[in-house]
DNA sequence: AGAATAAAATACTGATTGGTACTTTATTGT
DNA sequence: ACAATAAAGTACCAATCAGTATTTTATTCT
């Protein structure tokens, strides 16, 4: 342990609370008084730990794609599944973590990239980041997918990564907009169609 | 012509660019001195004109809806082409739209959605608004379409129009993105081969 | 016990926020 | 010409904003 007074708040903790804010509220909707106020921490130790609101908000964007967004993808990325039940479950994870209210709904990414649209450079920089990521792994994946046989010699392979890629932004709208447990399902099952045997 | 000082803006086009400011920034986002700068008229005359900011926001909505979303809606609705041929029009203008840019990029009820959140009902309820009439116009083109024969008789209309209609969605975070001429392109047709002959 | 350390807590800054009261100016009806 | 009208323009309000300087308090090392 360290020499001076003991932390009241795990900074850890004050990330995780500080992400579900801006999740929340959006970047331009959240004040430091709010984020003081659910997290606990006085607004000098703030700064102190996460620097200014701009660097608050990309350590909060970055720690959700760490815990919410990297597992998903990296499980994609490794599964040894056909390509028709990996997607299959990423699709069907994204789904059902909209329904999860133990968070803000929505995809955090998304608002980022929808509010982020032209105002702040940096802001906008690191959603782009973590979309491009998600991308990158799909057309990967689906290349794979289709020197291993899963995908037929005349399919697009990159064009159906991107739509099933961008298939978990339409969720993400989707579940901002409060879409029920069925919607959800069907348009997973729905989308999943256009994957070509 | 009313009796005195005659107008400096005209409301309507006040709105529109109030309208593309709202879209660009975000309500949030959106200082009044912003849309003093932007429109030309005075902060007075905008609270005489269109009430608080609130009010203008839902103003510039629903100006955004009955100018850009009601014509393709009803363009949807009305057409006597083959469901096909509709639904892939009606999906390449909303893709070809993203990349208009004498307008902010994506969608403002997209925007307006997961921005809405969680915070201020009344804004939240006019975006929902016009995402259900968006739906609704799908659900009912679908069955109509599967009564006519233009779908098979097993095929699930309304998960198909759900679907259908959600791809604007993810357009709409698409085209925030940035995305390219070609990924919405080939977004389109990919998306169409979900829909049954 | 006491110096060193580091975080908490309080209190403050100047700038900007949404919103309004008041004055000025341009037009119309008589 | 002159009162009536309505918008423009200026100036302001209290509240809140992001960010910081300063003081207290709780802990560790010697």
């Amino acid at each position: 342990m360290g020499r001076g007074r003991p932390r009241k708040m795990d900074p850890e903790t004050v990330l995780d609370i500080a992400m579900k804010v801006f999740w929340d509220k959006g970047f331009d909707g959240t004040s430091m008084s709010d984020l003081v106020c659910e997290t606990g921490m006085a607004k000098p130790g703030l700064y102190a730990c996460f620097g200014d609101k701009e660097s608050l908000y990309k350590k909060s964007l970055s720690h959700y794609y760490n815990n919410l967004g990297t597992p998903l993808i990296d499980e994609l990325r490794n599964s040894k599944d056909p390509l028709k039940v990996s997607v299959r479950r990423f699709l069907k994870t994204v789904a059902h973590s909209m329904l999860d209210n133990s968070h803000p709904s929505g995809c955090f990414v998304v608002n980022s990239l929808v509010q982020g649209a032209s105002q702040r450079p940096a802001m906008e920089a690191i959603g782009r980041k973590f979309d491009q990521n998600r991308r990158n792994t799909f057309i990967d994946v689906f290349k794979k997918a289709q020197q291993k046989g899963d995908l037929p010699p005349e399919a697009d392979a990159k064009a159906l990564a991107e739509f099933f890629s961008a298939q978990s932004l339409a969720l993400g709208v989707l579940g901002s907009s409060n879409a029920t447990k069925e919607t959800l399902s069907s348009f997973v099952d729905v989308a999943m169609t256009a994957l070509p045997e």
